[in-house]
DNA sequence: TTGAAAGCGCTAACAT
DNA sequence: ATGTTAGCGCTTTCAA
């Protein structure tokens, strides 16, 4: 009989249902083994009794965990709160809860909240953000990851391509080329990259793009300068310092992310230079603010709620023998932050 | 002794360190009744086989669960990642996880996801943004939260007040009565609030301050207008497009929160209505890009990060007979967005 | 198709 | 100060 003031639990339904503990456990969970009548009857009982499994409980009977566990670099940034919210919506549809952590872009603190998700047993483990260079740090994580996988836990990545798992990935070579050869098509010809850490997987091939833009359209590695910052808004604004001193002749700079190009127009408009009429600036990512800009940013839009979405249901499914991956495709999206360089 | 390939259990290092799962359990917990020099023992051995408790187990047994549930309105809403932020930042240090969900402004909705944390046993519930006038809803929120109080768990809320629990409040009423006052002083008599849905309790408190102000420098209340739309960028575009058709006469709008008033900003560009000389703007949060819209919003400043630090800290604390409550202060931000009316 | 019973790994009485 | 043992609520063999 159900106690007063407590939860009700299994055998409360399977006692006012008149059926055993495990037939109980095997209604409720649909497998079969049980009679449509009986099945039936369970289900109405719990139902009316408000019952809810207890997750501690069941995982530690054996069932498989029903709760999400998400890293990220830094959830206050725009990229990566929407590739949260795309997350938290699926996994709210599916009943499943998501735990966040943040590894602030430290690849070793990062690695320490991967095993405390492993450690809390989650059943499902989405790793966000950029990977980065260092292959000791991708083997650890790799490694974490393998032996997750071998205990059945599911694990999808964000942005990151050398986990060895499923994954879903920006367009970010072709991303960095399609904002190269706009620029180009305007007419500049000095041109600088605002990147980010230059230890940074997503920094490296969105730079790729850049660079190979330049091959194709005749131009020389020394047509193109790139400085590297902090992959943040007070990174953006630190490299435009940097640019203006050490490369004043630049009509335009591709900063490798949103944040580092509002930075980047924070820096110039303190300075009083107009934007675009003496310099043009891009963004990659496309956040939502973006538009909001002044002036408004010219940049490639990548879907990130859809990403997050994408991740979890990669992750639902049955683990395939190969990894699986998913390309995201991407926009350029032109607004008022670029225009022909001024001598132009 | 422990199993290949699995990971070790407390029997382990009980086993290795010659003591019984008690004494083993209680060194770990840091409890007393244990030599300090047992415990010592049983601490090395635990990091030497990198014993993690099962969190499951722990929590089945009857310790507390060492999971935090966070409630926002929307995670990728800058507002609720800066609060989420300064949540998991502490959390970590704490070694506790974050579960988020959200709500999505629908009072049913949230009371459902609120009852989806309890039924997941989180240790400790945080739920933040605005309350509902509703009395109902409030009302069956207040019920579920007494009841998960009275099983040992711990509750705070981030701006709303009518749940009878630890809280942390932003000093909504003085800072819209801050706003109208910088706006009177510029010279503005025709204001027009851009403001949320009725059912929030924020929109009220805030518009409170607003009149107040109002008929503290003896203006009546036909000299304000309100306009209530979602308390989002798209309700502050709408809402602008009513205002200028309705009100024409308008001067200065104040926006109810920056989200709102990035729509205004929005609307009046494409309008091509200029800020702040034709028309005066205001928000409220002071979130990151505020200071990067254009023109620079003016607003208030709630710490938002530290807000959700302190509901953390408030609830990791033991229950206190009368609910604590924290106010956060606000602070004016005078940027670029508020000027003279046009007129003066 | 159904039931009885043995754990899952831990905490917390209760003994010693 | 330390050990023994009975659960926590569920899933899952194994029997019937």
């Amino acid at each position: 009989m159900p106690r007063a003031g407590q939860r009700p639990r299994l055998v409360d339904v399977a006692e006012r249902a008149d059926v055993s503990l495990a037939t109980a456990s095997r209604a409720l969970a649909g497998r079969d083994g049980v009679s449509a009548e009986v099945a039936d009857r369970v289900r109405r009982v719990a139902s009316e009794l408000g019952y809810v499994a207890n997750p501690y409980a069941r995982t530690l009977a054996g069932g498989a965990s029903s709760t999400v566990g998400l890293i990220v670099h830094q959830v206050d940034d725009p990229y990566f709160s929407e590739i949260a919210g795309g997350v938290i919506q699926l996994a709210a549809e599916q009943g499943l809860l998501v735990q966040i952590c943040q590894s602030g872009r430290d690849p070793d603190y990062e690695l320490q909240q991967l095993r405390h998700l492993i450690a809390q047993r989650v059943g499902i483990i989405l790793i966000s953000g950029s990977g980065y260079d260092d292959p000791r740090v991708e083997a650890e994580a790799r490694a974490e990851l393998t032996a997750f996988q071998a205990h059945g836990g599911r694990v999808a990545a964000i942005g990151r391509h050398a986990l060895g798992v499923d994954a879903v990935l920006p367009d970010n070579e072709a991303g960095g080329n399609a904002l190269a050869h706009h620029l180009i098509d305007l007419g500049h010809r000095r041109i600088t990259v605002a990147a980010g850490s230059a230890g940074l997987t997503t920094v490296a091939d969105r730079l790729a793009g850049v660079s190979s833009a330049l091959r194709q359209r005749g131009m020389t590695p020394a047509d193109l300068a790139v400085v590297h910052g902090d992959f943040t808004r007070g990174g953006g604004r630190a490299v435009t310092e940097q640019i203006l001193n050490e490369h004043p002749d630049t009509t335009a700079i591709i900063a490798l992310n949103d944040a580092m190009a509002m930075g980047v127009l924070s820096a110039l408009r303190s300075r009083r230079i107009p934007v675009p009429g003496r310099m043009s600036v891009v963004g990659f990512d496309d956040v939502s603010v973006a538009a909001d800009l002044a002036p408004s940013l010219t940049t490639i839009r990548l879907p990130m709620t859809e990403m997050g979405r994408t991740a979890l249901s990669l992750a639902l499914k049955p683990r395939s023998t190969r990894p699986r991956r998913r390309s995201t495709g991407h926009l350029l999206v032109v607004r008022d932050s670029t225009g022909p360089p001024p001598t132009a």
